[in-house]
DNA sequence: CTTTTTTGCACAATCGATGGTGCAAATAAT
DNA sequence: ATTATTTGCACCATCGATTGTGCAAAAAAG
């Protein structure tokens, strides 16, 4: 049964088994056999010998044929975290109802090995690519335009493809205020000076955030310092050496800290792995990421997660469109306080064991 | 310069520039023509052709011709937690640094879904397969062996391919001792009705890991009994399940947990959240796999770090093997202790504002 | 100045599937 | 019984790259 010829069946295999041409039999399999009258007895007969021999379409022939190759490309910076991850379980979910196959890749924020990547999957004639916070969108757009394939931009925006993004500003006031908020009724009451940013780079994301965190800071604890922004790129031992350095000089951590991304986050794991539980007694945490992990912490930390199910459903909308608008589509990120375990793309699985 | 018609150039575009046959192209242009004894000027000439206008091959056509595509796959259970993130990205690395492209794709821990797929890379005349956490990987197996496909198991074993997979049982030993050992000094003593397992299902890892944890806690606690261990699956919802059931019966938890995976822990989590700090005040908590988050918690939290990097490295080596034994391969796990923050795949990647 | 060898490349078949076109046989209309 | 339709399918070019083969021109040998 098993080895029934390393080879295997093509459609003129079926043709000379069937007796009917290579042709017939290509319609009778991929379905457009009514549309060319073919008979319905000749179709039986392929599909049952199709069965039989375990037939499955050469999908490159079809696709150089087609130009089409039933790919759907996901491009992410990096695998390795809650977001980037649960984007992708969404997203391979949402494709396969399609009817496609999920194509998912990182290029670790290189703008370089995106556009090697883009033009890689390019080559496979992948349908349609997903860019998500690519460090440079319009170059990844300028070879799909070149190439005629449908983009969009996701998390990170681009000027020349429609972007579907969270509400970075708003998200990140949100966030800010939840962890003034938090210290309400503390004895000391939370002094400007107290509340720092860390993580992120120059990138459209962290640029709102900064703006919503600053102008949520004056409002409300009326002064913002340029020294309480700490843009570390996206990198756990930058982020790290930010926060020893800072504990180097003052002795003691801001009381309070908004992060920004889980990847940040990780770099003050870094930093409490080196330190005392008591240098984080009183410490607030807003990072801007929803880690399920990060939310059962020592210290309050209020997180925010991106709706990465609604992003990717207007992503799908968006792409399906003729000519969509080269806009920003903003969707609302969600506040998640401490001690909160939300739902995930795995809870649609279900669980043979359930 | 963008707008340069949307078609891709072909060898024969290049063919008709440079007044060469299309063969010659080809020679040229994937590096086969000294081979072939091309003049160097020619290849030159058309090099430069190539690259005025933007010429990459198409991979279709080529992996049609060649019925291989370039392409190594990775099937996932699913993305969403870090240990299965975090082997995509070292996979994506090291099929990267091999000039291939890497797919990762991910099919639900549902049998039927994996052969799907499966079928579906094969049709991509997919290059080499790495099966991790199959629930079936012996049909798996069988599919690649019809089509001729090199693969290998990885995280859980079959018995038709050579697998890679960590040492579960040991693993297990280790932190069970680890978690029991943490008890040491404790004003009342561990007593073995009060150590649990929670999580998994019957598949070879969960077994092992079930019999390493109870050969040690007979070992060192002298009893186990089954009602201590508690298989829920891999699903968050059904080992919330299973803990909120223990809590309603006993009033509180187990003072030792080893929990099955990460997965099986975001479960321990939801749990929490409906229930106050104190509920967890003097448990311990082992998990097998690693979260960087999870290792912070406010209970002690020993985990088991698989070691992906050398699984994987072991895996590529046996891939390339040209008929590697059927057997499996241990690859030793290591203990962290509370508090740590390892590093991950993430670290080898340069961040540009580093 | 022949004959042999080497150089440089063109030709054409092939991989597997697709879809426009055309044509004979079966059926219907007159 | 003849013409007009419809049915059912075969033929063949095509997608783009690869590769075995063959052959003329150039170079080397004699």
């Amino acid at each position: 049964m098993k080895h029934q010829g390393k080879k295997k069946a093509t459609i003129y295999d079926l043709s000379v088994l069937s007796g009917c041409s290579a042709s017939t039999v290509s319609a009778v399999l991929n379905g457009t056999w009514r549309k060319r009258r073919i008979k319905e007895s000749t179709a039986e007969l392929i599909q049952n010998l199709a069965e039989q021999h375990q037939y499955t379409a050469n999908l490159q022939a079809r696709g150089l044929r087609n130009s089409r190759s039933g790919l759907v490309g996901l491009l992410l910076p990096v695998h390795d975290n809650r977001y980037f991850s649960s984007m992708a379980q969404t997203f391979e979910a949402e494709v396969r109802s399609h009817g496609k196959c999920p194509v998912v890749v990182s290029a670790s924020r290189d703008p370089q090995e995106e556009l090697a990547t883009v033009a890689t999957l390019i080559s496979y004639s992948i349908d349609e690519l997903f860019i998500a916070g690519a460090t440079d969108p319009d170059s990844v757009h300028d070879l799909c335009e070149a190439a005629g394939i449908r983009h969009i931009n996701i998390d990170l925006p681009g000027t020349k493809a429609p972007s579907v993004i969270s509400d970075n500003y708003q998200g990140a006031r949100m966030l800010t205020q939840a962890i003034i908020k938090r210290f309400d009724d503390a004895a000391v009451p939370l002094k400007p000076e107290e509340l720092f940013l860390f993580g992120g780079r120059n990138d459209h994301a962290s640029r709102e955030r900064i703006k919503g965190f600053r102008d949520i800071k004056t409002e409300l604890l009326g002064h913002d310092s340029d020294a309480c922004i700490q843009p570390t790129g996206y990198s756990p031992n930058m982020t790290q050496k930010a926060f020893e350095a800072f504990y180097e000089r003052e002795g003691k951590l801001p009381r309070g800290l908004f992060i920004n991304s889980s990847i940040n986050f990780e770099g003050l794991l870094r930093f409490m792995a080196q330190h005392p539980h008591e240098t984080f007694a009183d410490i607030v945490v807003g990072c801007y990421d929803y880690d399920p992990f990060g939310s059962f912490l020592p210290f309050p930390v209020i997180m925010i997660r991106q709706d990465t199910e609604s992003m990717l459903a207007k992503a799908f909308e968006l792409i399906e469109e003729a000519r969509p608008a080269v806009k920003i589509h903003l969707i609302q990120p969600e506040l998640v306080h401490p001690r909160t375990a939300l739902k995930g793309p795995l809870d649609s699985i279900r669980d043979i064991d359930a």
